[in-house]
DNA sequence: CTTGTTTTATGATTTAAGTCATAAAATACA
DNA sequence: TGTATTTTATGACTTAAATCATAAAACAAG
């Protein structure tokens, strides 16, 4: 997270996007850094048939899409936003020149890909050899440290769909309904109304 | 890829691995940077059944285990020596030090952590969407830019065992063996006494 | 408040990839 | 050079998760 003063200094501009808006697109390239001011967004990819793969999840004042913008590529995901958000963009040239004026800033930004590089090789390791209860929980307990579960009387509260958990962990909605309730029944976790507590 | 000379400056030392031998585990903190002389190293995890997830394959002047000595967190993966091989290890103090220093390796740590998250997030939406026929050849058209593949008159060879192409997509031996059977009859890739070349 | 949409839920059925068994060819190694 | 190990290969069979169908509950929007 860089703050909004030295962002503005650098020339970021607040930009909106309504709740389902793209805002960025698979393929094209990178022309911005971005980083949320408030609202959701998440980064996924869909298959030829419309299958989606939510890459990551991320919240008041993380940044996304960094990756493609240091390495001249193309974006290999969307970028959408999940609520009503408001988001920082601060054009390349500028993003370059407040790196070069400030070398902490790459610490952080250093840090910023380590942690998100690390949640990637854990989940890709659980997809491709964990079953189904080894995976949601996994994604579970990543959540509780990383993205911002509230803790109340009953536990944290996952606060994602079972939709937006099989996208995240490539399995299907019905396979994660009877997954989380395998999961209760083993005491894992807890149902409240419909609400998944860990 | 920094200089061997800086690396030495700051106080990296070279150390030999044989094939197989590991180089760090899972689970343990990190302590040194790493960086390939000579010789080939993957990073992999094993699941309780035994079966193998490979994060990825470093070959020579690459770095391997950043993350986490980043984040001052555990390995998420092993790290074993595929081939004998020098390695030069730098003592992270050393390192942060070397880091603050020179400013310019930040850059360079930094898109080498961008392009492996870049592969990451296209391999994890491709294990978990896409079918052998896709994720294979994803891999393949990945190694040909990334990996040193070398071209002669047949095409790019694609010097992974089948065994491997599973561990880095996800697959079984067999699925990859039949997979790849399947694309070189759809002319996708040729295969010339057990080697595969595209 | 009513209506439309999303989310959760469950049962029946299908299927693609995994598993198991077995072996030949290639390679490593002692 | 001979033996052991790894890699590639194929067929038969099993199975876990996907698919399909259907619906109730919850939520959102006008």
């Amino acid at each position: 997270m860089i703050t909004p003063e030295l962002l503005e200094k650098y020339g970021a501009v607040k930009k909106s996007f309504d709740k389902n808006e793209i805002i960025f697109e698979e393929g094209i390239f990178p022309s911005n850094y971005y980083q949320i001011l408030s609202g959701e967004v998440k980064m996924s990819n869909y298959n030829d048939d419309g299958r989606e793969f939510i890459q990551g999840i991320f919240y008041k004042n993380q940044s996304f899409g960094e990756p493609p913008l240091f390495l001249n590529q193309k974006y290999p995901a969307n970028a959408i936003a999940v609520e009503d958000s408001e988001i920082f963009l601060l054009p390349k040239v500028n993003f370059i020149k407040m790196l070069e004026e400030n070398p902490k800033i790459s610490i952080k930004i250093i840090e910023n890909l380590a942690q998100r590089l690390y949640y990637k090789s854990v989940m890709a390791a659980e997809i491709s050899t964990q079953e189904p209860e080894h995976r949601v929980l996994k994604l579970i307990d990543h959540g509780i440290a990383y993205f911002n579960f509230q803790k109340d009387k009953n536990g944290y509260l996952i606060n994602f769909t079972r939709q937006q958990i099989g996208d995240l962990t490539g399995l299907r909605v019905e396979t994660v309904i009877r997954t989380i309730k395998a999961l209760e029944k083993k005491g894992e976790l807890k149902i409240i109304n419909r609400k998944v507590y860990r």
